[in-house]
RNA sequence: GCCAGUAUAGCUCAGCGGUAGAGUAGGGGACUCAUAAGCCCUUGGUCGCAGGUUCGAAUCCUGCUACUGGCACCA
């Protein structure tokens, strides 16, 4: 089978990383992970956008080389991906050599087949920003506004790809490849965006005004335009063209470009397709786009000139990178906006895995070995149980459907079910009751060894998206994870099972008390 | 302006043609294995507004309002 291919946007780095951009790395880490449980050879790669003004801007602010700033900035970003437990499998930073080399080929390319060609633009340009205006940037009179400073007119030469050729390419690519992009919504607002984008892409930008950039191979004198550059990143780092040829063969094409709402119109939706079908990519061999919602902050828009911000690390260090793996997966609906709030955070990591999940398996352990000494004996079942036990495979099942649909909050709310229904299991069976009872004896041990195996389905769904207190809880249970591999058979407790000793795996969270000092 | 999306219990959301649902928060109860967790019962909604189609509409259609996004306009 062809290994899983995962990617995500690569992230610009002139400022760190907000809740966004974990969010984004999170639900690509999370199908990466699951696809692994299922066996299949898995190609995560993620990275960052290293070129382009904004860059430059700021290192020359701070009176260093370019290169140096994108690295700072980009060291903020793995630190992150290392607390957040990202798995990524190929790490893209756009001014690697390798990736260089890979736009370089693919631009010489493109000019040999007659793609790309060379042309004057003549316009308004601010020389303070150092940028083209359109007349988006006029105001309510029509002129432009005093923040531009200086406006000129301006021709400049550049170069351009011809997207105007591949048009109705992409209109009957669009219409014959419904599933293109998900949600299906998503496809509609494309389609209907994407007809009315006319003209050819600038790709260039002449040294003069930008140098922080890939060269063009044909043309020292200009570099390339970022998004262009960047774009290239999900075929460059997967062995494009160069000495990994064989293995992009195998990868391509992308199961998921992970992406947010913001670049699918046009960049992923427009340029991408077309850039490769200019490349000779067939039909069948477009990738696929995942695209997500934003969160907001208390009903506002995230925004930097608003200030509020929500830094990951500080909550990855208030919170841990459980609760907030969890949170973030569970809160938002596949493709739709969330709000994000501290408040919730707390209440699902809480509710659900601590007194749900946490619970279940802390009492069913202190159970088995109070009254088994951690060895439930094997016996026959009754019907309730055996229902019991259908049920859960019955979960297991809907939860890979889920997944493999990346619909993970639906994943995760089956996982709440089953725990629920192991609850209300110890509950109306009430072990401690049965301990009491020499007749009940074998009811006793078939109750443990259920809740046990309950616990156990739990912890494996829950792997991708908790990892870390989901192998706790295996290694607590003394049980390895379900192989989710093939054919699913939910065995029964091995012979000489005996289980490990409880230890709370999510200790309850609290906001931290420090609003009352100010008020 | 055009194209989409969303609007259902205090909060987060499901339902998408046939007597309004879940979780959570609030109230009550029985229990004690457990992270004062869990379990059972329960309060709570003219399903954004106005029309229409239908025997029947939260669900389909039209219009309006609010919010979100994209594109365009802003000579």
């Amino acid at each position: 089978m062809k290994p899983f291919f995962i990617t995500t946007a690569i992230d610009y780095t002139n400022a760190p990383p907000h809740i966004g951009h974990a969010y984004e790395k999170i639900l690509a880490d999370v199908l990466a992970r699951f696809q692994r449980q299922r066996g299949r050879e898995v190609f995560f790669l993620t990275g960052v956008d290293q070129h382009g003004q904004k860059v430059q801007q700021s290192a020359e602010r701070e009176g260093i080389p370019p290169q140096e700033f994108a690295d700072r900035v980009s060291e903020k970003f793995l630190s992150l991906w290392k607390t957040l437990g990202i798995s990524y499998d190929g790490w893209a930073a756009t001014t690697a050599p390798l990736h260089k080399e890979a736009v370089q080929r693919i631009l010489t390319d493109l000019k040999e087949r007659d793609w790309l060609y060379k042309a004057t633009y003549s316009g308004h340009y601010s020389v303070r920003q150092e940028q083209f205006l359109t007349d988006k940037e006029r105001g309510p009179d029509g002129e432009f506004g005093p923040e531009w400073g200086e406006v000129i007119l301006l021709d400049e030469e550049n170069w351009y790809f011809r997207l105007s050729k591949c048009s109705e390419w992409l209109a009957g690519f669009l219409e014959a490849r419904k599933d293109f992009v998900t949600p299906d919504f998503r496809q509609t607002e494309l389609r209907n965006a994407a007809a009315k984008i006319t003209g050819d892409l600038c790709i260039s930008r002449p040294k003069s005004r930008l140098a922080w950039g890939i060269e063009l191979p044909f043309d020292p004198g200009f570099v390339t335009y970022v998004w262009f550059d960047a774009l290239i990143n999900y075929i460059s780092f997967a062995g494009y063209g160069g000495a990994g040829q064989e293995l992009f063969e195998k990868r391509w094409p992308c199961d998921h470009h992970v992406i947010g709402k913001d670049i699918l119109i046009p960049a992923h939706g427009v340029y991408w397709p077309c850039m490769l079908h200019a490349m000779g990519f067939p039909d069948a061999a477009m990738p696929h786009l995942l695209v997500h919602g934003f969160w907001s902050l208390r009903g506002e828009k995230v925004s930097k000139s608003t200030g509020n911000v929500v830094d990951p690390d500080a909550l990855a260090e208030a919170y841990g990178p459980t609760a907030l793996r969890y949170y973030l997966m569970r809160d938002a609906v596949m493709g739709r906006d969330a709000d994000f709030s501290e408040e919730r955070l707390l209440l699902r990591h809480n509710t659900e895995l601590g007194n749900g999940l946490g619970n279940l398996v802390n009492r069913t352990l202190s159970m088995t070995r109070r009254y088994r000494e951690g060895a439930p004996r094997p016996v026959e079942l009754s019907p309730d149980l055996v229902a019991h036990r259908q049920a859960d495979t019955e979960s297991l099942r809907s939860f890979i459907i889920q997944m493999e649909a990346a619909q993970i909050h639906a994943g995760l709310e089956t996982i709440v079910d089953l725990v629920n229904r192991a609850n209300a299991l110890v509950d109306s069976a009430a072990p401690w009751k049965l301990a009491k009872d020499p007749d009940q004896s074998d009811r006793l041990d078939a109750v443990l060894a259920t809740l046990i195996l309950s616990a156990r389905i739990a912890a494996t769904l829950l792997l991708p998206v908790a990892p870390d207190a989901s192998a706790e809880i295996l290694r607590q249970l003394a049980l390895d994870p379900i192989p989710l591999t093939g054919e699913i058979v939910i065995a029964d407790l091995p012979a000489g099972y005996v289980c490990g000793e409880p230890k709370p795996v999510f200790p309850r969270l609290e906001l931290p008390a420090v609003e009352d000092a100010a008020a």
